[in-house]
DNA sequence: TAGATATGTTTGCGCAAGCAAATAAAGTAT
DNA sequence: ATACTTTATTTGCTTGCGCAAACATATCTA
């Protein structure tokens, strides 16, 4: 068939803005902020939760699937070192911590956030119509749904992190 | 304004639906044919030069900007110690390294293009109406244009690698 | 033609990330 | 109450990747 081409440059141009926006967005934050979207991720995710705060699994839950368990630790680790969040053993499961969101945390969130939905909406959101939105909305939803997977909460804000190689196709 | 919702729930699902998908592939054409997107990618490039070879340097442009050429290198290290890809000093200038794809390459190559390009139909395609197709070819071409990116060639295949961290917005 | 410079590729190193084993604290059954 | 099991998190190890320095060969300049 003949829409097997455009099928497939659709596919291509995906893959190309995912990346190019990916890469952009990631810099304009490092630059303007100076974290990474992982540490903005467990920041977002904390700042959506009641009282600011989360067991450890339950940051990784809210994530979304980016973040492995591991990985997750020890990006709290670092933010706590940076006194952005604090670790709280919690007192009625001692196995459990709790994950909370600082003031500074707070604030560095905050300035990142909004820079960040500027970014989004200056290089994504100008480009598309309504109606393009619309289409894209419908489309990815039934690709997701066909998956499996859950459409990741809507926070005002949210990217996901990737896997590592690259293929051609 | 009110349609920032709809233009953020379009980028979450962006985000969402790239990373499922991506994954998903990945494990296909690792368990049907065991390889990764990374020398998928190689192999697809030098399948498209003439005479299946191209130099070193000739690979990384072609691949896209998706992987560094460090990693490129690499990947051609690997690739030839498993017979798909010959490394030939460049008679005509010595620092130089063609590499060509040999017809165990091929075979690979064709087999996983075939693979692959189904799931890309089964798991994207599929979810595309003709017009949803046309909106996202239109608005992720605005939007490599004004981030001053090339789409890449199209060959009828082809994936790109992604950072590595996670972001929230 | 020797030295400086430019070009093509590889290598050393470091980092983000995941997996799976280790640890710690609860819960459960006897 | 002691031993087994389950749950919550951390840690050790490996891997894919990029950056920048190293290397090798070519080219240019005096």
């Amino acid at each position: 068939m003949t829409t097997d081409t455009s099928m497939l440059r659709a596919w291509s141009l995906f893959l190309d803005a995912h990346l190019a926006l990916f890469r952009r967005l990631e810099a304009e934050m490092q630059q303007e902020v100076g974290i990474s979207f992982s540490w903005f991720d467990v920041l977002a995710t904390l700042v959506t939760a009641p009282d600011h705060q989360l067991r450890m699994g339950e940051v990784v839950e809210k994530s979304g699937q980016a973040l492995s368990f591991s990985r997750i630790s020890r990006l709290v680790g670092e933010l706590a070192s940076h006194d952005l969040v604090e670790r709280i053993t919690d007192p009625g499961d001692r196995r459990g911590v709790i994950v909370r969101l600082t003031d500074a945390g707070q604030d560095l969130h905050r300035k990142a956030a909004r820079m960040h939905m500027e970014g989004i909406q200056q290089h994504f959101g100008v480009h598309l119509s309504q109606q393009q939105r619309q289409s894209l909305i419908t489309a990815f939803e039934s690709v997701l749904t066909a998956l499996g997977t859950q459409p990741s909460p809507l926070r005002p804000w949210k990217e996901t992190s990737q896997p590592k190689s690259a293929e051609d196709a």
